[in-house]
DNA sequence: GTGAAAGCGCTAACAT
DNA sequence: ATGTTAGCGCTTTCAC
């Protein structure tokens, strides 16, 4: 694994090794002839600077963190795309890391994204986090932060996120408007803004077309498909059966789709459902799922562009951007009742 | 950003940089009351060695680098899972790179490991990567890789994959034991071993069954949903329509069943449907997706595995290993005909 | 038991 | 236009 350095090529070339770096990195005030010969022995060589020595030296890494709950998580990963479309143009590389949903292991994520001297942190916050002292303590070492979908109130610095009251809102004002009396809702956990956001959304639609806010059709899971299976069943069980439902995400969505299903329930006439996110996969169900949809790629760009920013303008002490996205509600069969045209986007 | 270094700590204590450095790497030459001032401010000081200047002096970083496809395809995810389940329990961060099924990304991205100066390469090669110089070159520089899935045999190093051949033969077999007559198969892009592998599988089931072999009734896709549901279109418009279809992956089981659904026939009776790797999703289609299950998690943890071993010893010139893991097929509806019980994992 | 010095690969003053 | 020196943070001879 013998590697060519800078000093290889002074020795050959009977030149100091200042010279050789000048050359290589096209200063004026070198001797065009020398340069050639640099330049044209360095390709021979396959010379490649090495960045670890440049890192020690210029204490930056050109690697940028983010912190996602799961890659496996379709949202994240187009997210992780949009992330990677603006930092690879703007010569960063980012290092994804994963929390699975565990405080534990964000915390080991977070420390070693700054031990490692990454340039700056993404990340999307663990549903089992409720201390925040390990985004605090860098933060306020000035490391730059930005926070996109599952956001941090309590951390002044730029973030960004979806309009979910408005995406939940449009969610439960269809499900109105086909017909339904009896509107539940399957939340994520509470502590998580984004499921605080849609549950106001939610409420919001009722309050505002007159219909009665029941709290016991608010059930709460976590952002999965199996316990949002569990919690529908408890709603399905109930003597007054909803005949509506809004999940608080797609993978929600999934569990309240098997749920309604495994109870010999058809939708959308039995109950009309709609997710949240719109995921590759809300289109394959059967009935195929209706889903408020996030611009997921746009929010990795945002997200990038908003940390490349605070990187290379170190805290000019100005105040923090919170960049909010627009939602769009997807329709299709399974809360589209009636014999219009369905919305087919596949 | 300013961190505290070893410097700091001397100063502090009027002793030189390298008794610090001894007492807190608990060298046995040190004053034992001395180790414990150290390593006491240390602490206090929440002291951290700097792993880039760490990583000069050794020329080792301590990441493994990892290049996948896609990190949205949850097979990809799981193995992932696998490799990061050993890579952390070594003392290993794995660094995640996607070639987007890319071949000049791909060739960016080892570029980029090797230059980067990871330890090692755990790859699985892009679908449009029919040159492996890439590859080559670093591993002739004594570079540890090792290949899962999508192995390339032009390189003798370790590798991981699934039998390929038997889970298709048992995918085949299947369908044949259900009654079908014409089976068909949508094969992916034939210069991936994988999609050779299978199609032999197929293939001598056939022949074993005594069965026609016809080559129109093999139709080569890309590995994702969209072009497997074009390639399928094509299949049912023949004047045989086929009774029952092997696909090379689940992604192009997605689009077959999209397309058998879309032509207003019913699985499993009119055609009988088989996928590869038993994506979660495979259980959600409706009807729920018969396919011939890998062992992903396992297959990332024996690649990190092999090439851990190859960072810690490297090239004693031992023979390559090639680990081939077992599959097993689940039958699920798209498959199973009469009234027999489904095998329902979910 | 502890310190001084060299060096990992590179760049950036400061010479000349 | 090119060479010399110092230093990024750390470990490791080699001295004493």
């Amino acid at each position: 694994m013998k590697t060519v350095t800078i000093k290889d090529l002074a020795r050959s070339l009977n030149l100091s090794t200042s010279t050789i770096s000048r050359a290589l990195r096209g200063s004026s005030e070198i001797g065009v002839e020398t340069k050639k010969r640099v330049l044209e022995l360095a390709q021979r060589l396959d010379y490649n600077p090495n960045p670890v020595a440049l890192s020690l030296l210029s204490s930056q890494t050109n690697d940028i963190g983010v912190i996602v709950p799961e890659i496996a998580n379709p949202f994240f990963a187009i997210v992780i795309a949009g992330i990677e479309d603006v930092a690879f143009a703007q010569g960063y590389h980012v290092v994804i890391y994963q929390s699975h949903e565990d405080y534990e292991r964000e915390v080991l994520n977070v420390k070693h994204i700054y031990n490692r001297r990454k340039d700056g942190l993404l990340v999307s916050v663990s549903t089992s986090t409720k201390d925040y002292a390990h985004f605090k303590t860098i933060h306020e070492r000035g490391f730059p932060i930005v926070f996109f979908d599952r956001i941090c109130e309590e951390i002044d610095t730029h973030n960004v996120s979806v309009d979910d009251f408005e995406g939940a809102y449009k969610a439960t004002e269809h499900l109105i408007k086909q017909g339904c009396e009896r509107i539940a809702h399957v939340s994520g956990p509470a502590h998580l803004l984004i499921s605080r956001r849609r549950l106001h959304g939610y409420r919001a639609a009722l309050l505002d077309y007159g219909r009665p806010i029941q709290d016991d059709w608010v059930v709460a899971a976590a952002y999965n498909t199996t316990s949002a299976l569990v919690a529908t069943r408890g709603l399905l069980a109930k003597p007054e059966r909803p005949d509506g439902i809004f999940a608080s995400s797609d993978n929600i969505a999934i569990g309240c789709h098997s749920a309604i299903t495994e109870a010999g329930l058809t939708m959308p006439d039995d109950i009309a459902l709609v997710g949240f996110s719109d995921l590759p996969m809300a289109a394959l169900l059967n009935p195929p799922l209706s889903s408020v949809a996030q611009p997921a790629f746009e929010m990795g760009r945002s997200a990038a562009e908003l940390l490349i920013n605070l990187i290379r303008n170190p805290r000019e002490h100005s105040t923090s951007i919170s960049n909010v996205l627009k939602t769009s509600l997807v329709v299709r069969k399974s809360s589209l009742r009636g014999t219009a045209v369905v919305k087919n986007d596949e």
